[in-house]
DNA sequence: CCACTCTGTCAGTGCTCGCTAACGTTAGCG
DNA sequence: CGCTAACGTTAGCGAGCACTGACAGAGTGG
């Protein structure tokens, strides 16, 4: 019953931010740097060919939409991907069959 | 040995594409109403308050993905979701920390 | 306190994307 | 054929996004 009025979930930390954020190749490859354990932001950013800049801005919008984790240690900030996180998108994607199902019986009771 | 030679994956039908496709709210709103089965594209726009010309524009990057199907019938063009297309996409996320546990196998390795 | 490291934040720029409006195309009917 | 219905396609516009470069802040060692 978490409270959904809305028609569109445009949230910071909902679903749809976590699509959005899927949608980067590169924000994808980071979450698969830091699926396996934590990583420093200066490691992944030695990873790419893009500025560090680039790579913390990424990391912003992982962080925002709870992909990843964030951890200070010092000056060092260690990031771990949240797999709860994906399990909700893999969540959604099989509600598109079940809200699916239900529209479906509808149909069968009109007719 | 993961022979992916190109550094990012930005083909027509890709999962990048998929991503892409789904990283838009109003397109997955799409593809939950033709995973249920067939329906044309006047019906599909009919159930938004945007333009027909914007929903064709939503179905063609679906179409293009592989998201979903198209089938000519008269005048008609009847879209359906593609269910397997879903799946591989499931499959990605889930391969995120298959690789995982290959690197951090080795870091344990190293230590 | 000063220097050095690691990192996030702030403008600015070019590209991409989603939307609307007008036009072109194909199928069926008299 | 002429007409209508159902779609897709193109041009143009405004918003959003990813990137770079310069600056600021926090933590550690001499």
């Amino acid at each position: 019953m978490h409270g959904s009025a809305a028609p569109l979930d445009t949230g910071p930390e909902s679903v749809d931010a976590k699509f959005r954020a899927l949608a980067e190749p590169r924000r994808r490859e980071i979450l698969r740097l830091v699926a396996g354990g934590e990583r420093a932001a200066g490691e992944i950013a030695a990873e790419f060919e893009v500025s560090r800049t680039a790579v913390s801005q990424h990391l912003t919008v992982l962080r925002e939409s709870g992909l990843v984790s964030e951890r200070r240690e010092g000056t060092r900030r260690l990031y771990r991907a949240r797999r709860e996180a994906v399990r909700e998108l893999q969540a959604a994607l099989d509600g598109i069959w079940a809200d699916a199902l239900d529209r479906a019986k509808s149909l069968v009771e009109e007719s």
